[in-house]
DNA sequence: TAAGATTTGTTCGTATGTATC
DNA sequence: GGATACATACGAACAAATCTT
């Protein structure tokens, strides 16, 4: 049975004044176009897309294209899709925890040192602190205490002394997401993520050292009381003094990043 | 003709002990095993991936079902394909530009402000200039004058302020891409690309401040003078001080960051 | 509980396009 | 140009998930 192949040359002859430069597949045109669409349309996340069947009559495309077309889309976060009656594809909302994910990927290529992700923390998680406070609500600076009402003793081994790292972090990314900048946020947090999932302690001799440990914690008490009193200098002042202990206690530990791919 | 179907059941069974949570569909089990593949095996870019039929057999899935995995991998910039002899699925580097393009959809959905971008940049470009001062080889300087040499006479109107505007941010750009921390590289010129695809300047009327765009220009040589010089303390100053005068301008042109997708 | 409807998920076989030799 | 090796695309059937009755 020869089916009549209608499909359309991909280089149909004309428009010598845009040379299609690396040629796209099919599938990613159709993503392309969906993209737009939605952009155009302005639509929002949980907004439904056409079904599969009516995409495959409107671009004239095979079943497999089109869903090869919904997997990209997929895999940048901004469509889901759910099987069943009412189910189909729909606007998703790329969630923080994705984009991290995808810009992590890039960063498993282009290698990241303690220092450089220091670099960063220094100049602004303490601009952070800053604008924070007096703009925080008792619910949040609960929240805060409760983080740090979570750790334990002073250290008693490197492993210890690196879950207690792994605790602060947890601190910082939390106070980041309190920010109303979403971009400072996220930064701070991706930073975080990066440190607590993807670095190797490797100091496992030598004692902790008991005063660089109060050092480091001692700090997050104050940190909220000058966040509570809308001690804005303060606060920026404490969270320097910290980003350069945390530093500190990284090097000691002579910890590293590792190179890992991120799944979702 | 009866095939016989012999597809395991997604749910065999066994292990109580991992709740699947979310079930993933086959070509997401696929791409996530490719993932920890080539991760295991430490590939590097360019390195080649098993062919279709090679997959198709080592996962026991069907051609349709293999490709819709490669498209995902392929749409996080993952791997690179390519058709004819020698052609098959590689190992690709994720770009910085695909990078940014993957981040700027989370920001279609989170809308960031002038002032929220700003407040970054304030942190980090003065640190950033800081960073390079004498470390930058006279070929790094003279590309960054030749930027500084395009700008024409002050702006007539406010769309020349807006494409000098534009100018300055290529310059910042570069910048950022000599410095040898990746992240803030990565940061500082993922801000200029959203300033400068994303943001639309409103003010149509009103004479521009001559005053302020000489300010807005002159820091440059200033700038390029002391990091040649290696006065690092007197680029932080004058990149913050630049900072400022950018952020005003820009408020001064109600300017705006827009709503969009990126395809690549 | 069970049956039916709806929509995505997967498979198989075949044909076509593309780059290399 | 022809042969070869690979990805790309098509179409029809079947499987699975999920909602409704």
């Amino acid at each position: 049975m020869p089916r009549p192949s209608s499909r359309p040359s991909p280089d149909t002859a004309g428009d010598p004044g845009t040379p299609p430069q690396t040629r796209r597949s099919r599938p990613v045109q159709v993503a392309d176009a969906l993209k737009t669409w939605v952009v155009e349309r302005n639509m929002k996340p949980g907004d439904r897309l056409p079904g599969e069947a009516a995409l495959i009559e409107r671009f004239g495309m095979a079943k497999g294209t089109i869903r090869e077309a919904m997997r990209i889309l997929e895999a940048q976060g901004l469509i889901e899709t759910r099987t069943g009656p009412g189910g189909g594809s729909f606007v998703g909302e790329v969630t923080a925890d994705r984009a991290k994910a995808l810009l992590a990927n890039y960063f498993y290529f282009t290698d990241l040192s303690v220092a450089n992700i220091y670099q960063l923390r220094r100049a602004l998680e303490p601009e952070l602190a800053a604008s924070l406070a007096g703009h925080l609500t008792d619910d949040q600076l609960a929240a805060l205490e409760a983080v740090v009402a979570t750790y334990p003793e002073p250290a008693q081994s490197a492993e210890e002394e690196r879950d207690q790292h792994v605790a602060s972090l947890a601190f910082h990314r939390r106070l980041a997401n309190f920010s109303d900048n979403p971009l400072l946020a996220f930064v701070v947090s991706f930073m975080g993520r990066i440190l607590t999932d993807l670095t190797v302690y490797r100091r496992l001799y030598d004692p902790p050292n008991r005063e660089l440990y109060e050092k480091g914690l001692a700090y997050q008490t104050d940190l909220i009381a000058a966040l509570r009193e809308g001690r804005a200098d303060d606060a920026r002042a404490i969270m320097r003094a910290h980003m350069e202990t945390a530093e500190a206690l990284m090097q000691r530990q002579e910890a590293q990043v590792l190179r890992r791919f991120f799944a979702e």
